[in-house]
This record gives structure tokens, sequence and C-alpha cells, in this order.
DNA sequence: ACTCTAACGCAAGCGGACTTGCTTTTCGCG
DNA sequence: CGCGAAAAGCAAGTCCGCTTGCGTTAGAGT
């Protein structure tokens, strides 16, 4: 994403306006917010011509979604040993995250993104450095013999983090704090039995 | 939503101009699809003043959404009396229509539309009229004593409805047959045990 | 049948996302 | 060092969502 993968090639201040471009955008993000951000003003406050952010991200989406997730890559994932306290404390973290500004901004730019190849590229990026991560959690837990190996370690975390994404963009309800520790044990016990 | 109710005030070909836009809309999502769907189009097309229909929807999204959220008053929710039965066969209907060309359509302008109380309306609406009832099915089962009361049926419907809808906002994957039906099995049985 | 007013018709225009054609600058590489 | 190409600067313009300030019309209530 952000044009041709850091492309080094002749003529380079690629990476001095990139940055610019990015800060730009999270300070406007910040003040403005999500519809108040317009890629002029962005462009004037990097010093950077408007053209210049368009060849490079080719709308606005896709440069939301390029700052955006740049926010999301420093996620750490909790690794405990304990597999109720690991998914729990994902969950939270989440929906914590989530309920911040930046947060609904990255679902809403996510969800409204096309399907052009950047905007797909996005959402891989977002779904590898996140959530892939994440399945570590199932995966290591299925490895101490904690769960049965029978378990899709996928399918897991997605029921476990896909109901608060589920609030924040679709019901748009504030999230229950004790949500994912509900979910969690959801999860674990099912609900056939007692 | 769809303006203040349809009032039947002073002045009402409203019905008739209202039926005339949606039904223009359908016809140009299908034709040109979401992003190819201009409301000067639909005016025309509607025989009615672009004029019209922004004072009567506000804005591009909330017609979209009324538009669409047309289509799912008509959802019939399964009552066979067998929980997993029901289960599966309600995710499966509604993996199927999410998968419909409408269906993401529906998707996108949800997770898009603002936060002014029309759109919330709308929010409400789909949740109410499609997810709420859909709960049934698990208030019933728990009536018929299949399962305990302990549980809450709002969050299962969440955690079974909210993968599907997470893969196809977010991921963007084509939907597995059979997830449905692996999702309800992992939500009655639970993954703790074998 | 008359009135009174909300809803529609219409023209004009604004803002901001995006495009295009062209020039100028930067910097990797020979 | 200097050449060649990708990237940035710049100007002008298009398109479409959305707004505004009118005048016009339909139809519910009396």
């Amino acid at each position: 994403m952000g044009g041709p993968e850091v492309k080094r090639r002749p003529g380079g201040r690629s990476a001095r306006v990139r940055a610019a471009v990015l800060d730009a955008t999270f300070a406007l993000l910040r003040s403005r917010g999500l519809e108040g951000l317009k890629i002029a003003e962005v462009a004037e406050r990097a010093g950077v011509h408007e053209t210049s952010i368009y060849r490079r991200w080719g709308n606005r989406e896709n440069l939301l979604l390029d700052a955006l997730l740049e926010v999301t890559e420093g996620l750490r994932v909790p690794d405990t040993g304990d597999l109720r306290e690991d998914l729990t404390a994902y969950a939270r973290d989440l929906a914590a995250f989530l309920a911040t500004p930046l947060g609904h901004a990255l679902e809403h730019a996510l969800a409204a993104a096309g399907d052009d190849p950047d905007a797909q590229r996005a959402r891989d990026r977002y779904w590898d450095t996140r959530s892939a991560r994440s399945r570590q959690i199932v995966t290591r837990a299925i490895e101490r013999g904690d769960l049965p190996d029978t378990v899709d370690p996928r399918l897991v975390i997605e029921m476990l983090v896909s109901p608060v994404h589920f609030r924040v963009v679709l019901t748009r309800e504030p999230v229950d704090p004790d949500m994912p520790a509900r979910i969690v044990d959801t999860l674990l016990g099912g609900i056939a039995r007692g």
C-alpha cells in the first residue's frame, strides 16, 4: 500500500513525502475528525501538492486506510499461558481500541473501502497484522494441549472478535465492558449444557 | 426513516414519490451497482426532482439504506422446533443474502452511514426487524428447555451472525458454505472439551 | 368548495474529491 | 558528472453530492 512498495528507484523524496502526508493526516484526523478531513488540507499541512497525494494513494479512502493501519501495527498479543486470560485480554484491548475515535475511523474506512487492489491490500494487511497474530493465542493453546486439535483457530478468533466489531460498525452501541469475558466463556463452555 | 414518518398531512403525493424513487433506486442499483448509482439518475428515472430526494432523505447514504432495508423486511425466521436446524438455516440464509450484490451493498451502506438520527434509525430498523426476530430462535429453545435459561439470547445470536458479517465487510472473502454449520456446532458444544 | 400548508418543481451555485496534460526537480546509475 | 526516469509541482477543469431560495401544486380539514 501507499504507492508501489516504497520504491527506492530514481527520484526518491518518496519517503519524506509519505511521512509528511501521513503525519498531517493523523493531525487533521484528530482535530477535524473523519468527515471533516479534506485532502486539500492534508496537502497544505504536509507541504505537498494535492496531486502528489492522489497519484500515490489514488483516493481518500486508501490514504485514510494507510494512515489508520499504521496505528494497528504495534499491537501486542497477550501470552500468559492461560487461554481464557489471553482471549479475554485480547478482546478487551480490541474493544477498547475500537471505542476510540481512531478505532471508529478505522472500522469506517475499512468497511467503506472499495474493491480495488490497494484497498484489498489494506484489508489483507489489517487482517494479517492484527488478527492472524491473534490466532496464535489459540494455536498455542492447542500445542499446550489445553484445546483439542479439532478446533479451527481461525474460526475461534473470528467468533471471539467479530461480535465486538459487529456492535461497533453495525448496531453502533457502546461495547459492554464485560462483553469480552462473556464471549470467551460462551466460546469455551458452549451453550448446550449448563 | 424516509422522511417524517409517512406524514399524511396536507400535500400527500409523498407515497407516490417515495415508491417511485425507491423503485428507481433498486433498478439502478442492479444495473449500475452501488458506486455507479447517481442520485441525479435516480431522480430522472423516478420522474422526480433531485431536490425532492434530498429533502426527504437528506443524503445518498440514507436513501440507499432506506431502499436496501426494504429487502430485509420480508425475512422469515425458521421455526422447526430444532435449535441446531433453526440456527444453521438462519445463518445459511444470511450468508446467502450477504453474498448477493444487494447484500454487499447493504453492508457497505450500513457501515458507511453516519451518526445522524436518520442513519441511526436505519440501523435500529435493520437490527430490530432482522436480528431481533432471529433472537426468537434462541428464546424458543430456552422456553422448550433445550437451552439453559442462563444463556443470553442476544449474545448467542450475535456470536452466530457476526462472523458471517465479519467476513463480508472486513476480510471480504467468500463465505464458506459450511461455515454456518461449523459456527453453530462450536457455539453449542464449546471448544474447551473435545 | 375554499383554504392553508407541506411537499414538490426548478434554477443556480458551492464544495470537495478526483483527473489530466504539462513542466520541473530529484537522485540512482553508468 | 551527467543522463534518464520516476516523482513532485502546478493549473485548470470535470463530476457529483448537496444546498438555497424561490415559485407552484396538491390535497387534508373545515
